[in-house]
DNA sequence: CCCTGGTTATGACGCAGGTCATACGATGGG
DNA sequence: CCCATCGTATGACCTGCGTCATAACCAGGG
């Protein structure tokens, strides 16, 4: 389990908290509580209404949906600083996908009720709100093209490129994505099953278009990745 | 091609933009123009910035993506009363899809000049609008589960609910769906192509779930298409 | 040290559905 | 009225990938 980190200190590393006033940020970090959870530990289920949201503090939490023939998918990686559940508190409806920790994670819970105090009067929120929105639902409808017209491999490709976006360090040997993901999680962010996502990897890696490891995958040959990733 | 409607009635069809003040709403109604566009004519392309977007008046526009193998899928269809374009302007990227008449179509060209001025400041405007990127967010996200784990016929099913549930008029047959839509144009909502289309449509047909016109399609059974379409 | 459970890896097999070919029924223009 | 074009329909074929089975590997616990 990794070091507790402070409320404060999450809070601010948001994109979007951190537009808050000094003082309106204060106010709400003293209404929030830092929680841990374990791998695998599901931090709140699909549908449930919750009183809060979460700020992940250290390690990463999937958005999860189960389907009816108990297969998940995963549609989204919240790393350090990313917010999740925050449409379900501003629309009233719950949060539809179950978020659950894929590694050792702190994050802070911050209560509805809070939040929508400041909320309901900042127009910089809600602007950044929706241009979040808007990239979601950008990243949705490539997901969907690739889903209906692309290959198993396209789809692996544009996971590992979005979380090499998102989360990759650039190193000597190409982009690093420090997120110890299984291959069962790469598939469900994909979309398909961990066996041929396993194939598909394997075949890159004996390619030298990948390095993987337990922790991280590497992505060595960028302009390969961006071509298999295309739509 | 129908016949012409007022801007005016256009715009306080639409849920959206009827929060306006009456004279707010006057004045962007004075800086609108009504087009026409033909069946299957494009009303702009993918990712073009253009300086306004569209409420439709009356007839039908498909928000399509034209993938590089030259398929085309289709996110979204837009009926009488709704606004298009919109999620590009305030985010200020250009809208990421091409708009494409199904029938002949009167729609109202709203300059985003006009409208961001009025937007800018109003917190309802906003809170509709992430209410609706939130519900369009739900939908995609259904859409890519179904993609991954679903049939085609799954698919299709959940098109027709879909459209059913925006669109659908109560009869004593069913509910009829008064879109004059190809095989074609489902096909391209539901990521599939047009024989798998025919296929699944053809058979519930002869097992009288639906009932297909070359105007409209009526589910006579319920039911059996809400089970068909279940995630 | 071995045992157990989780993860990666690889082969064999079957099928849903994509692709191609063909035909028939509508609709509309000349 | 005929012909051209578009949409619907259906069969035959083929393949990507899901499914199942099996094995190797690795880590942690007793």
């Amino acid at each position: 389990m990794p070091e507790r980190p402070g409320v404060r200190d999450v809070l601010h590393q948001s994109a979007l908290l951190n537009k808050l006033e000094a003082h309106a940020l204060e106010e709400l970090a003293s209404a929030c509580r830092m929680e841990p959870a374990e791998k695998g530990e599901t931090i709140w289920l699909s549908g449930k209404h919750t009183d809060y949201f979460g700020v992940v503090g250290v390690g990463f939490v999937k958005m999860v949906k189960t389907v009816e023939t108990g297969q998940d998918l995963t549609h989204e990686i919240m790393g350090p600083g990313q917010v999740f559940g925050l449409m379900g508190t501003v629309d009233g409806c719950g949060c539809p996908l179950e978020a659950r920790a894929v590694t050792g994670t702190w994050y802070v819970r911050v209560p509805k009720a809070d939040f929508l105090k400041v909320y309901g009067s900042s127009h910089e929120l809600k602007d950044v709100l929706i241009r979040r929105a808007s990239v979601r639902l950008h990243v949705a409808h490539d997901m969907i093209s690739r889903l209906s017209t692309g290959s198993v491999s396209n789809r692996v490709g544009a996971v590992l490129q979005i979380l090499a976006g998102d989360y990759g360090h650039e190193t000597a040997e190409g982009v690093e994505i420090r997120i110890p993901l299984r291959r069962q999680d790469i598939a469900e962010l994909a979309g398909t099953t961990v066996e041929s996502t396993i194939r598909v990897l394997s075949k890159w890696q004996k390619e030298g278009k990948i390095r993987s490891g337990t922790q991280s995958i590497v992505i060595t040959d960028l302009e390969a990745m961006a071509r298999e990733s295309r739509i």
